[in-house]
DNA sequence: GATAATACCTAATAATACAAGCTTTTCAAG
DNA sequence: CTTGAAAAGCTTGTATTATTAGGTATTATC
């Protein structure tokens, strides 16, 4: 799937160096000392998950980006708009809010939301209780351009996560909640145990 | 958990201005068309989904920072660093075959390739059988560095990953080689669907 | 050989994200 | 009251990350 070693030739003259061949073939380190995570002893499959991981989630990104690009936004944009909105369902939704969903600092959200104010997607009100505040909410033109993003966005959907049935999707929706919580923890301990470095 | 509205005060001024508050809470287009993601015709668990996996990603991304600050490396350095370990073990490593799995370009790849070079961890190395390419290895003193990193890597991750029971790993390491082949797909529709607009 | 395609490198540029410092507002203590 | 600490958000400057464009060398194809 890779196209690896797509040359397909001379298989027999590899490695004529082995000195310098060592490092890489040699067992590396365990990333992960829990039994339900360790097969036989051995974290290869927990190292799997992890680098497949990490490569959907660069493909995921750049589908991201590309419903952005249909809408005339930057990938970021989007993500910040489509945050307001969904946290808009459960509350008010400022600053902070959408800095803490999405693990981004304040002062980025703010250029960001500024961004789409000035577009007239998001709409920048002063808090009624607290005039520190601001209160976030995608504008009506906004919508719009969601709505005219939706059926291309269906489409593609459909195919990403088209290796989903019902009950995968229901898993993995709840492994997903758990994880967003167990990773604020682990962030919480990487911290505390560089400081006491 | 996100902290939202703390001023916990006057709850009923909200919405005073009905007119201005109409559009994030009117109801948004659905996002997908499968019959196994949507709950009763809504798409408000895929949503979620959605929402739960970009706010995991964030803070995975940013323990990997954690874990490379910890070996005095960039994130994406680590990332490259442990993706060549990683796909070393089936068959010789190059530049492409980085670029590919992490989904970035190729020149990036060249220059956090020779920054690991310079730093002593990456060897580079001609092909014997095709003098274009270059065959990327991590050196002993990578190797060393990952083993320096490990026992700290371990306890962080066996609390990012603590919530899963061996068979949601399972679950979910089935569900991640799929995903990425579906984002392959649907990265190709997507630019496909663009290119007809 | 000539041509096209691939692998890699370099340089310039763009997008992304944060830190520091500032203003304003809130809230609690005096 | 008023005074000071903490919090919310904004501005500016900077660092990091990643791409595009342009170039060279090598391989494969005709």
């Amino acid at each position: 799937m890779q196209d690896q070693s797509p040359t397909g030739a001379l298989p027999g003259e590899r490695n004529e160096e082995p000195s310098q061949n060592g490092a890489q073939r040699r067992s590396l380190p365990l990333t992960t000392s829990r039994e339900a995570l360790l097969d036989g002893g051995s974290d290869q499959a927990f190292r799997e998950l992890v680098h497949e991981l990490f490569a959907f989630l660069m493909r995921h990104e750049e589908i991201r980006n590309g419903h952005a690009r249909y809408i005339g936004l930057k990938g970021i944009e989007y993500t910040v708009l489509i945050a307001i909105a969904h946290l808009g369902k459960s509350g008010d939704v400022n600053i902070k809010t959408v800095a803490d969903h999405l693990h981004l600092s304040g002062a980025f959200i703010t250029t960001v939301t500024n961004r789409l104010a000035t577009k007239g997607l998001v709409d920048k009100r002063p808090d009624m209780t607290d005039q520190r505040r601001i209160t976030l909410e995608i504008t009506t033109k906004a919508h719009a351009l969601l709505e005219r993003l939706a059926p291309v966005q269906r489409q593609v959907n459909d195919v990403e996560f088209g290796c989903l049935d019902a009950d995968e999707f229901r898993c993995l929706l709840g492994i997903m909640r758990n994880l967003v919580d167990s990773s604020d923890r682990a962030l919480a301990l990487q911290s505390y145990l560089n400081k006491t470095s």
